[in-house]
DNA sequence: ACTTTACGTAAAGTTTACTTTACATAAAAA
DNA sequence: TTTTTATGTAAAGTAAACTTTACGTAAAGT
């Protein structure tokens, strides 16, 4: 199981950043290079985004992966 | 696109662990929970693996993600 | 010689990541 | 008050990651 802390990343920019229209889901998804949707599911836990997602939003807010996501182990069952 | 060095790495486990048998690709495989096919694909770059076994691959040779794989910016095309 | 071990290829099938479309709601802006 | 903006859900479809099976080869072990 892999935790992230996407939303939390997002939203802290939305206030430091001030430019409130630069860190919106939908901007994100664009400069990622994916749909809404996704940012929405990954922020959601959904799913995991791809090793090249996930590269690209570290990148984007220029953190190593291991700042957003955090691997828990193995799922119960 | 994302190039790694999983198999340079797995090599050099060859080489100092000396319990060559602890570092086969079948060996490396059913340690981090995947097909030996899995193992094949990624050390040749046929694709790249899901961040879930990334961390599990980091773990096992206890590095960071980034020490194994390196993401190259947007594929030409 | 022959058997086992490690690595490789190929191909069909399943699961997971991601897209597209559509529709719903609440808050901010006109 | 009506429109726009940001977020959310759902569902069907495509693409990428991964499995399973099967077979090929070369080197090491018996």
């Amino acid at each position: 199981m892999i935790t992230n802390r996407l939303r939390e990343l997002r939203e802290q920019q939305l206030r430091i950043t001030s430019d409130s229209t630069q860190w919106t889901q939908e901007e994100l998804a664009v400069r990622v290079g994916v749909s809404r949707q996704t940012i929405i599911a990954i922020e959601k836990g959904t799913y995991n985004p791809s090793l090249e997602l996930a590269f690209k939003l570290a990148n984007l807010f220029d953190v190593k992966i291991e700042e957003i996501f955090t691997y828990m182990g193995e799922a119960n069952g």
